[in-house]
DNA sequence: CGAATTTGACCCGCGC
DNA sequence: GCGCGGGTCAAATTCG
């Protein structure tokens, strides 16, 4: 500003001190955007009192300018920071959107070959096709596992998201070869420009008196504590199906309950899954990028409506460590009111489980769908999809992605996912069979699957 | 004998 | 800085 701008602001009477508290928003101006009077204006925080020597005359007629530009620089500061403040806001919700669309985009491109074969693996979400050589293993599990779910679910969209937020760790310490570490890694640097460092979990828990639920992956052990506020052991688990698998699992029982068997899976797979796993993969993955997408807002609870087998709720919870996304199964259906659910019941699992600890002998399954959520971020519950319905040509990857387009609410994508799946029953991919009714039979013993926040 | 599991030691982050 | 707890490593052990 000119000298003469300095000096009438030098003499200013007035005690006007601009405060630039929340310059935030201020600072995300540049200098060009900024008057350059705004600048001068700005800069003097301080007060500025008026010399006794200044005739008065000229005093007052300096303060008045000088009152006239402070009120025109405080409207400009308004409205700057109004304008800065709907920026941010819309910026938010560009992120979230751009979030959901990737979940989408990347559901929709294994929507393209959902129901093929073992021996034409899918890629799990975002994840490469490997050669066969660096995946020998994978045609070894052409048993329907079940548990895909698990691998699904890491694989899923989670891993898109999760992987790239937290298969850097599991990279650099993996064994894999030059090859697939740089391919990994190019994922990783793709998630990592796209989203925030964050490690997204699901666990599922099961209802099972197997140590451990078979998932159609293959896992070695590495590991076993004692968990804080639990009597039983936690095993820790890491995917073998391909040489430097990014999954990890933990597995513990339940303190309350311990006929409840809870598997926190984290990573994502990369290698081809069993359909059943990848199909789990997309509605767990779906659930993983919303719980990413939606950032940390508060924890909202969720009641489904009174027409759905899901009468409880499903937990997202964004807080630290990790985002984990809790999908309680283990309730009694009985309790749901619901007719349909009724009819289902007792023997239609929707989720094919397998006792991995019979030694892949009898398989689990999943009680009919119970879902218990609690959704981190959007509030709105939207109508979730009737599992009453049985679209056989309708997919867990469609129902999610019909879902989550119609509304980012992960429940009811969840729930539509889920409704998928019993509507499918005996699936040539699933290990239970189809009564007819739709519903798998499930042999023995019952389980629930539980997506649970560890 | 090789592969998988067990288990104590170690590392790391976090809270006090 | 120290202790605690979660997670991982790796040698020892077990299993097929």
């Amino acid at each position: 500003m000119g000298k003469a701008n300095s000096s009438s602001s030098s003499i200013s009477s007035t005690n006007h001190h601009f405060v630039i508290s929340t310059s935030s928003s201020l600072n995300e101006f540049n200098n060009e955007e900024f008057p350059p009077n705004l600048n001068l204006g700005l800069s003097i925080s301080t007060t500025h009192y008026v010399s006794s020597s200044i005739p008065r005359l000229f005093l007052s007629t300096v303060k008045r300018l000088k009152i006239t530009r402070m009120i025109k620089l405080e409207r400009e500061l308004r409205r700057v920071q109004e304008e800065n403040h709907m920026l941010k806001t819309t910026l938010d919700q560009i992120s979230k959107s751009y979030s959901q669309l990737q979940v989408q985009l990347f559901i929709s491109l294994q929507n393209q070959k959902p129901h093929q074969n073992i021996e034409e693996n899918i890629m799990v979400s975002g994840q490469k096709r490997m050669d066969p050589q660096e995946c020998p293993k994978i045609d070894a599990n052409d048993t329907p596992v079940s548990n895909d779910k698990s691998n699904q679910e890491v694989s899923g969209d989670p891993h898109a998201l999760e992987d790239r937020s937290s298969s850097q760790s599991w990279v650099s310490s993996s064994s894999k070869s030059p090859k697939i570490e740089e391919e990994a890694k190019t994922e990783e640097q793709v998630v990592a420009d796209q989203l925030p460092f964050r490690k997204a979990r699901v666990s599922v828990r099961a209802r099972s008196e197997a140590s451990m639920i078979s998932d159609g992956c293959q896992w070695r052990k590495y590991g076993q504590k004692m968990a804080k506020g639990n009597p039983c052991p936690r095993a820790y688990y890491r995917c073998t199906m391909a040489v430097g698998c990014l999954v990890r699992k933990q597995v513990q029982r339940c303190a309350q309950d311990k006929t409840v068997l809870i598997t926190t899976y984290e990573g994502n797979h990369n290698h081809p899954l069993p359909p059943v796993a990848t199909a789990m993969a997309n509605t767990t993955s779906a659930a993983a990028s919303m719980l990413l997408s939606g950032s940390t807002h508060t924890n909202q609870s969720l009641t489904t409506s009174s027409g759905s087998y899901f009468s409880s709720m499903a937990t997202l919870s964004a807080s630290a460590p990790f985002p984990t996304i809790t999908l309680d199964l283990t309730q009694n259906p009985n309790n749901n009111n619901n007719n349909n659910m009724q009819q289902l019941q007792p023997r239609f699992y929707p989720l094919a489980l397998q006792h991995a600890g019979s030694h892949g002998g009898s398989y689990l399954l999943g009680q009919p769908l119970f879902l218990s959520q609690k959704m981190v971020h959007n509030s709105s519950a939207m109508p979730l999809v009737q599992l009453g319905q049985r679209n056989n040509s309708s997919s867990v990857v469609e129902t999610v992605s019909a879902a989550i387009a119609s509304d980012p609410n992960f429940t009811a994508a969840l729930a539509g996912a889920i409704s998928s799946i019993i509507g499918r029953g005996g699936n040539s991919n699933n290990i239970i069979s189809n009564n007819g009714s739709g519903g798998a039979v499930l042999p023995e013993s019952q389980s629930c699957t539980t997506f649970s926040k560890n």
